[in-house]
DNA sequence: GTCTATAGAACGATAGAC
DNA sequence: GTCTATCGTTCTATAGAC
């Protein structure tokens, strides 16, 4: 069929790397597992990507720079419908994830595998990792912590922080897969659709975000103090 | 001084470890990484532990069983002070995450370097670790999920396993330290004030669980739709 | 661009002296 | 209970033939 092999061995190599990632984890991942499971050759991964680490950043760079590019047109579009107004919430949370989750129902994109490559991400240790993240995300979190400070002018900036903090928790962890979720439900619940996880994540995450504020010493453990 | 040397050997490897998972992640800590962080010789581990498996195992055992006592303790009092009522929100939550961040300013268990490991033990594919986070949560898991049910009589119990599961992964998120708040917040903030975070944390996972129901097939996205 | 072969290092684990 | 020495394996990476 005279198609490129070049580029089929490469993808073949990034596409085994991220369901490997997904399954396993970046830092438990080796290159020979890797190979096995793209079936080319060890001497491939280091003549198209030249070691490890830049595999990693490939496999990371290739999902999000496109899922960066759909979370700012989301935002492009929240903000010109505000004008000069406060920006509605959940549409800014939903531009942050519905991106990424949209490759979840993606069967070209890896079955989704990078969507659990990427909430393991945000507690990787590893230093690749951590570099390039910082890298690709710089941007977006100066994006969307201004149109936060925008959508929560009552709450003091730093109280923005935190929560945004908070709720890219929730997500990732959200991300990384079910294995939590069927023991928290004892096997009653799982990821499998998709839309309806993204409304509850984004339901939950908007309403963190827009908890009342805390008196300044009051304390939480009021035994007997749960609002009606 | 005539102090056990067999306990101090045993300590001063679960110590080094704790560390290092905290820092590394335990998929990435060697054992080799660990003896000569605790001085020890590698026969020490092995004569001990037995395996590696087994010093993960008795890492995280040695912290989370008496982490879940006083779990037990601060729920066995909520229901007791409640009665034949409903349970208030804030403290059952209060209840599963104060023991963990306890540890975190107690110099004497190792400045709170479990947190962290606890935070990353929740996405962690190794095997062991997930085996042995089952073993050790499964009734913690059953008591809250009651309690919680207790506490929302109004959600339904699919609508409050999902929600407990966005709260375990934002308290787990917190819990392994703040790089990426660091970024969130340019420098900002960090996660010096154990107090004020855990405050933050719960009245953000309370008012998650909170959120209102949205309706079968309303969608998230209403652009235009922020309630004032 | 793909392969075989192998270098060089780090790994978990154990045997056996003290 | 602690040590040295070492086994067998797996890892990343590279050299060089095709």
């Amino acid at each position: 069929m005279a198609e490129n092999p070049q580029i089929k061995t490469k993808t073949l190599i990034l596409d085994a790397a991220e369901r490997l990632f997904a399954e396993q984890g970046i830092g438990h991942t080796s290159l020979r597992q890797v190979i096995a499971e793209a079936k080319v050759n060890i001497a491939a991964v280091h003549y198209h990507f030249g070691s490890k680490e830049q595999l990693i950043y490939a496999v990371l760079e290739r999902r999000i720079i496109p899922i960066n590019e759909e979370r700012f047109k989301m935002l492009d579009a929240i903000e010109a419908a505000a004008g000069e107004g406060p920006l509605p919430l959940e549409p800014i949370i939903e531009a942050f994830i519905r991106p990424p989750f949209r490759l979840r129902s993606n069967p070209a994109a890896n079955h989704g595998s990078f969507v659990r490559v990427m909430g393991r991400c945000m507690n990787e240790p590893n230093e690749t990792v951590q570099a390039a993240f910082g890298r690709l995300f710089g941007e977006v979190i100066k994006r969307f912590m201004a149109a936060y400070l925008r959508a929560l002018p009552e709450l003091p900036p730093e109280e923005i922080m935190w929560r945004a903090h908070f709720g890219a928790g929730t997500m990732a962890h959200a991300m990384c897969g079910g294995e939590m979720l069927k023991k928290v439900s004892q096997g009653r619940l799982d990821m499998g659709n998709g839309e309806a996880v993204l409304q509850r994540l984004v339901a939950f995450i908007a309403a963190g975000m827009r908890a009342p504020m805390l008196g300044a010493d009051e304390p939480v453990k009021t035994k007997e103090g749960k609002k009606a």
